[in-house]
DNA sequence: ATAATACCCGAACGCCTGTTCTGTGTCAAG
DNA sequence: CTTGACACAGAACAGGCGTTCGGGTATTAT
């Protein structure tokens, strides 16, 4: 009989086994065990499981939790726990008020009708994304900062900004929301579009201004066509 | 002694339960035992956690597989397992060529420097995310589309579209890739911008144009401040 | 040829874990 | 007061599960 003898890297097996291992966590929502591992993979002896698991946690493919049952977990491969799951507060749009963030929301009775859920990957590495928040674009009063109707910007909720940074601020003075980048000048503050042909808007310092927030990032679902 | 008797909804020791499971799943990617979680939550028993367990599962918070250890897991809070690792394949600029799909490369081996993690949920609904794959922009040839510089791209292997999608292409005739809005007219094609004021192009039928995928979405990280 | 490896099996040991049963104390309704 | 539903504890049972050990066969090195 002949045997597969891989003289490096992953066997036959070990990709077997590595593959399930995924897809059974993937249906399960937690490992499998040794035995089940066994018969999904044709190895008919624990054993011989427990070899291939030794060599996988060896190579750094998966770490394992001794004397634990189903304590098995592909590694490096983040995959599962790492999401965030982040409320969409409401619409954002140039007319209306910005919802207010309610700190005390347990994150865990949102659905997924009013959140979007964000892998941790995806944010800067220093966002712990504690209370991130997230709003969904109505109309095209924000195009000029390249976000589109539709969009959903996700953002940290903030009461002032650094220089350059993009942030959804309330005009008391004209009763609307907008996101502009900001900038701090001599006696005012500047909020820049990021379309050149369009003029800035200046609020005098002494003006009320509410920054609620900076925006971490813009994610776009292409859906529909354009039209003509 | 007073008994915290909550006439109806989640008493305090069943969000505790429900808190943990969360929590513990997280940091261990599998589920805890009933008497770990006992200890935990400080129940004593573990016939009394069983008895919660029951509880929610009735209310349909949590799903339970019997006889199996550790078969919990906290329903709906779709959490872990709905997210996509998508290969990041290469830069998309305007003068180099697109990278080439290679189909057989395992998805799980792709590590997270070269991928982004999509959670489904995010996805369009019948969008099975097989083969999706993602190119980085590079450079503001794109802005006209209203895409940045940095902004990931995510889109879907395909060789055709319909009207009024936003598509990949490569252009042999002028050696260039670009992104664009795609019509098909009489006797040609037209490759439309996003921004009106710049003109499209038009392809002959007969000349050779490479449609490489559909843009399913777009994400954009705002990490560094606007200058000036 | 001989030894060393790598690969593999089956069985048994013993802890881990879900389940069930008995019993106790509290609270509200009849 | 009695009754019954409810919340809880502890113990015990049985099967699940990781681990280990003795033994076997093919491949490769010496």
């Amino acid at each position: 009989m002949m045997m597969v003898r891989k003289s490096k890297g992953l066997g036959e097996r070990h990709q077997r086994i590595l593959d399930f291992l995924a897809s059974y966590q993937r249906e399960n929502r937690y490992p499998p065990s040794i035995r089940e591992i066994g018969e999904k993979t044709g190895i008919t002896s624990t054993s011989v499981v427990n070899y291939y698991l030794d060599q996988l946690e060896k190579m750094g493919k998966i770490e394992r939790d001794r004397k634990i049952s189903r304590g098995v977990r592909v590694a490096g491969y983040s995959a599962s726990a790492d999401t965030l799951r982040v409320p969409i507060l409401g619409p954002i749009a140039a007319g209306i008020p910005l919802p207010e963030l309610d700190p005390n929301a347990s994150f865990i009775t949102d659905n997924e009708a009013n959140a979007v859920d964000i892998a941790r990957t995806l944010l800067p590495s220093k966002e712990k994304g504690d209370n991130l928040f997230a709003l969904e674009v109505k109309g095209d009063s924000m195009i000029d900062a390249m976000i589109n109707d539709g969009d959903i910007v996700v953002m940290r909720p903030a009461s002032e900004a650094r220089n350059g940074e993009m942030v959804a601020v309330w005009l008391p003075r004209d009763n609307e929301a907008t996101l502009k980048y900001f900038f701090k000048e001599k006696e005012r503050y500047r909020l820049q579009p990021a379309n050149p042909t369009m003029k800035p808007i200046f609020i005098k310092r002494s003006e009320p201004l509410e920054i609620k927030g900076k925006v971490v990032m813009v994610i776009r679902k292409m859906e529909r066509p354009l039209a003509a």
